[in-house]
DNA sequence: TTGACATGCAACCATTTGGTTGCCTATTAT
DNA sequence: ATAATAGGCAACCAAATGGTTGCATGTCAA
């Protein structure tokens, strides 16, 4: 789980994931394009995603195909994100209230 | 949005957030209460998840309370995480597709 | 008013991070 | 066979990160 969020806090890796989700199973190279990076900071940003699962790859002769796995994605979404929307609103009515008692 | 992605990435900050959400207006003190961390690690997290926005705080007398405020955390789940959700059945299918084409 | 409590500020430190360059290996096409 | 293409590995670097310690300031209570 951390490891998904870590990936996330880059906005290149965010970007790359953009990318393969316009066009999923693009090569390193083709992933490069437009970048203003090396392609070795692009194979680090890609072992990071891969290492959070974000990503998967497959082998085809000498091209590496990169895929999107959304998993950990919507996991973060289920398992996390859900649960702080849940007290939103009891969130917000209770700091007006703090809010107003302040000058007590 | 780079803020709160980077923000959320830490471990420590995200239980934070937790402290928070079981009990909402704690005051530094409190919060570092059962950590494993000076005050000024925590100060200092706090500051960065108050520059995300994650956390807002009155100043009552010599306290300072710490709110939550859900509204970046439910942004990334409307702007970002959905995005990836529309199209996951079909990336998935997308995926097996490839893999069955990988030996042709 | 004086001591205790809650927080703030600044300097410092080690490690991690995001990037580079240079070279090596494997596969494909001519 | 050989050149071009796709990618991998390792060393190196600067800056950011996460933490510490020491001291200063503001507020409350006795």
């Amino acid at each position: 789980m951390d490891e998904v969020f870590k990936a996330l806090a880059d906005a290149s890796r965010r970007s790359l994931l953009d990318k393969l989700h316009a066009k999923n199973g693009q090569t390193l190279n083709e992933l490069c394009e437009g970048l203003a990076m090396t392609r070795q900071a692009v194979t680090k940003h890609l072992v990071i995603l891969e290492e959070a699962n974000l990503v998967t790859t497959i082998r085809h002769g000498r091209e590496k195909l990169h895929y999107l796995n959304p998993v950990p994605i919507h996991q973060i979404g289920e398992r996390w994100i859900k649960k702080f929307e849940r007290g939103k609103l009891a969130a917000l009515s209770e700091l007006k209230r703090q809010l107003e008692k302040r000058d007590e």
